[in-house]
DNA sequence: AGGCTTGTGACACCGCTGTGACAGACGGCG
DNA sequence: CGCCGTCTGTCACAGCGGTGTCACAAGCCT
């Protein structure tokens, strides 16, 4: 399920959209400013960004930017009908489209599921990490050209994990991520699940070269060198 | 050599793809208005069309119906970033693809491409999956020569997922093109036909080495190795 | 009406998953 | 340099959930 960060400054609007986009199907954060909604997105890591232009404080571009200077998901822009200069300034700040507002939920539905699968085309198919191959769409990893056996949870952790290389990930990210609960306290299930995948991935898996540890932090899938 | 037909007014768009798009290989013929595309279209049978949306006279949406009334063959959209309903209407008319203008020429290849070798897969009118044959034109299947006598839904099943060889499809996406409608909760549905057809398509129906269980996910229809 | 096909529910099995405990590793600090 | 607290690796176990399987009833076509 697609998980999109919402940000916009105006109540009716960004609760009305909150509401029809999770009616469509989609998974929802929501922030009324610039400042929140770069927390929630450090915090949250959605695949996609709705991002209104007019915002108080750090505008819609520059959060676009400070987006871009880290991250390659898609940014799409809602703007204001009558701004004119907005697609060119919009443009060099690295948004993927562009909406104008006002906006019909079933029209911007489509445009974020658009740019999603142009995204996962880009993404998708296959990567390579070392020996260790990963084809999406095939849902299977391989090592050496060999079939490794993945339980459903161990690989969507290696998916989250590889669709951000050389990044590291929180505990409580990944429990978003691939368990999709927020969890109170913290737990040895994320760690399980990494030495579990470690056993399966890893050609030592005692000394692991590919899912490393940040101590304090989380894990990190490094690319290849 | 793929043979293309490209539709846009803006003559230097026109020109500078006419002239990328040659240099990677392809064959162009090009059409500044829709009633001259249409026209070209008839008389040169390309294999594939790239579409203006914003076209004087007979629009891209248009252009697009007309050519879908009578024919198959890909059409690849360019629309322009700020058009709002460009994707709902275009997925009504029948494009296969969507690219966002200004388009850098490597990416439309890219997109020619990925579109003629989807198309080239789902048109061909038999593949082979180790011993089993599927005959799309005849819509027949055969095992080691002998005739399959499948049903209707078990057949649009296995054609569903040869049409994607190798590809793990979600339960969901096959009750959608299977079934042709989305589900609430989940059933054994899906299961209990994959069922039926291992039945009949596999060697040894509790060891399946044709239709693989993917785990958390759905099934899948290995390619012969 | 009759037979085949299809959808649904029940059920059992197996492997995965989550949890807690414990030991070892790491890093900070004196 | 050594101690100690915290964080991480590891393991075993119990519960759960997904999947295969089957039987039955309703639907559909002939």
């Amino acid at each position: 399920m697609p998980f999109l960060l919402l940000i916009e400054d105006d109540d009716a609007i960004r609760t009305g959209l909150e509401l029809a986009l999770t009616r469509q199907g989609h998974r929802v954060a929501a922030a009324a400013s610039g400042e929140d909604g770069l927390r929630l997105f450090k915090e949250q890591r959605p695949d996609l960004i709705v991002l209104d232009v007019m915002l108080p404080g750090i505008d819609g571009f520059e959060v676009c930017r400070r987006i871009r200077r880290t991250d390659q998901l898609p940014i799409i822009l809602l703007t204001a009908r009558s701004d004119d200069i907005d697609v060119v300034v919009g443009l060099e700040s690295g948004a993927d489209d562009y909406v104008v507002k006002p906006v019909q939920p079933r029209v911007l539905d489509a445009r974020i599921r658009a740019v999603l699968r142009r995204g996962e085309r880009e993404n998708s198919d296959s990567s390579a990490f070392g020996s260790l191959v990963i084809d999406r769409s095939a849902m299977t990893v391989t090592k050496d050209g060999q079939d490794l056996q993945l339980t459903p949870t161990e690989l969507r952790l290696l998916l989250e994990l590889s669709r951000r290389p050389g990044q590291a990930l929180s505990r409580q990210q990944l429990l978003r991520l691939v368990w999709e609960h927020d969890y109170l306290g913290d737990s040895r299930l994320v760690d399980a699940c990494v030495q579990r995948l470690r056993a399966k991935v890893e050609d030592v898996p005692s000394a692991p070269t590919l899912i490393r540890t940040v101590r304090g932090v989380g894990y990190r899938l490094d690319p290849p060198s």
